[in-house]
DNA sequence: CTGAAAGCGCTTACAG
DNA sequence: CTGAAAGCGCTTACAG
């Protein structure tokens, strides 16, 4: 005997009056309430959540997948942590729990998000990376199952979404670069079907036309989204005929190789070429010049997924009545020293 | 009517004959066991989660505790997810579950993992970032939950543990400097009561009193495991009056900010001042100079925490029966350009 | 305001 | 080899 039916007894009480007083539920008188409230909290009682689950049919857990070991994550690394707190501060305000199920690298991710659901295991998802057209979207769009997507696709549906806003940092970073004189710009793009290696290709197109600056394929490089993959950039840079005098990544850790290759080549970001890369870390400030690139707040977009999500769930949009939401979320300009190179005739600026 | 029941109308058979062909039990006809496996994988059941767990007891989860954003925690960055995958790796062979459990930062480590306990969200739990005294690890290990630590600590008790070999890093690091002629040998530790603190503390004291090296503790710095940490120590060594020729550092992310900082006093590593790093990143190689570090596969790790943690739980017992296991994992030594710099006469080796 | 009872979806002794 | 039934720990109509 345990559990509800040890505390029950323990007060000489039924199983439903303690668990009334536990859920707050009004009609239980004050006295009884605080004595269990009390008794529980002595004895370190928790409801069974197997218990809780079978008989609600709602787990109190929200699953946020993460791909553990696929290309589309090498640049992880402290990202997802700093969303997760966000996430969970939400949550937790209406007792739910933030879990995170990664997905083995030796695994098929449509696969594992559908044991997942069919299992019960969460009562809402959030997914990331999101590619150009997205099976598991496709799957839980049918199945139910309240989602958000960290990240957009071309995969049709009424889902509720959140991307960072490569449009407004493809065309900033080229707004800059052109109007320091860069007429060149090469791009690194992630060699994959990652949905916003698109968008930021599409943008940085949009941007050049504007400045009637004719787009070149040549300048455009897929590599890892790694520290390697940017050596490799840096690399092919190098090798062109008609070295480009700027460069944008579109991943924060491609900078890290791709300076080190330029260092290797004799030459100096901001000095002997313009860079500007994506996500502002801590690297950021400590590389040598220190880097041009965006900054945004890891745990306010936490919040947003997590407050997103739960207005898609039914038990929930009483609370969050915006209904599904599809946002664009704002990165600022952290000017650096990186690109300060300037193909004009005055150089310094 | 759903979950089993329908399977089995469908099928018209009883739910007990279903169960007992996808468990696998032996007393089921090939023919029977067959017909449900087909319909189950058309008709996409799983079993629901909570069902089994209320019943047999058991979640088939494991949990992964990790701290979203505390101080101990600055350098997590891709470690875990390497270990993520090692861990999972090992688990799915028994049909278990990896589950991540981010305790939020303004959450308390001890009370988040009582609740977990007590509501039975997992069957065994991993921990890390142990602490010098673990108030974690003395709660386990009277609640007779499995779990594994990845860190030592002071507390004691029958629990298994792997830690990496702190000892042995810090050992080779004094000695390579040793014999390069460095006698002011200056060390970077955490600034908090994580137990690889002390560890590492410990080592570099004794293998300086087998060089007959007296120890200095202003040599010690203690500070933030992140570049910003780095960054400072880098700081206060140049202003020491007798100034260390050579350093350590006990967190990788460190070295970032001490080499930063070094560039900005016109110091560069390996020429002008000897620096040894900790774990190797993908980030050590894109320094310049390369870093000298140590390296490891997080995914072997990972799997040796996944069977020693299986080792310690009764239903796997069988299957590794090595019992309780105490292991440091060896880390191989990186050799990089970072501590070229020598203080005998023949500087280059 | 409280208690007794039903039932969530499974697994597993127990009969046959 | 199969079916009928009990029961895991909860929450929640339903009576009183």
């Amino acid at each position: 005997m345990k559990g509800i039916r040890k505390l029950a007894d323990h007060l000489g009480i039924s199983i439903g009056t303690v668990s009334r007083a536990l859920n707050n539920r009004p009609d239980v008188s004050e006295k009884t309430r605080e004595r269990v409230l009390k008794a529980a909290a002595q004895l370190g009682y928790e409801p069974d959540q197997s218990g809780r689950s079978l008989r609600q049919g709602t787990t109190s857990a929200i699953g946020f997948v993460i791909e553990s070991a696929r290309d589309a994550s090498d640049s992880v690394d402290n990202f997802f942590l700093g969303v997760f707190d966000g996430v969970q501060h939400v949550l937790n305000r209406h007792h739910l729990d933030l879990i995170i199920l990664p997905c083995a690298a030796d695994d098929d991710p449509l696969d594992f998000i559908k044991r997942t659901v069919a299992r019960r295991m969460v009562d809402a998802l959030i997914i990331s990376g999101t590619r150009r057209r997205d099976e598991r979207i496709a799957y839980l769009a049918q199945s139910k199952v309240p989602f958000i997507t960290l990240g957009r696709s071309e995969t049709p549906g009424p889902y509720p979404w959140i991307d960072l806003d490569f449009e407004g940092v493809a065309n900033i970073s080229v707004d800059r670069l052109v109007s320091a004189g860069h007429r060149r710009i090469a791009v690194a793009l992630p060699n994959n079907d990652i949905n916003l290696g698109f968008v930021y290709l599409e943008s940085y197109k949009a941007a050049l036309a504007r400045h009637n600056i004719p787009f070149d394929p040549s300048l455009v490089v897929r590599t890892m989204s790694s520290e390697q993959g940017g050596y490799q950039f840096g690399h092919e840079i190098l090798g062109m005929a008609d070295r480009p005098t700027a460069v944008m990544a579109s991943y924060e850790l491609m900078t890290i190789g791709l300076y080190r290759r330029l260092h290797e080549a004799g030459l100096m970001p901001g000095r002997d070429i313009a860079v500007i890369s994506f996500r502002e870390s801590p690297l950021s400030r400590f590389l040598s010049p220190p880097l041009t690139c965006f900054r945004l707040s890891l745990r306010d977009l936490g919040s947003a997924l997590g407050v997103s999500l739960l207005a898609s769930m039914p038990q929930y949009e009483d609370a969050y009545p915006q209904g599904v939401t599809h946002r664009i979320w704002p990165m600022e300009l952290v000017p650096g020293e990186s690109d300060n190179h300037s193909q004009t005739g005055s150089a310094k600026r």
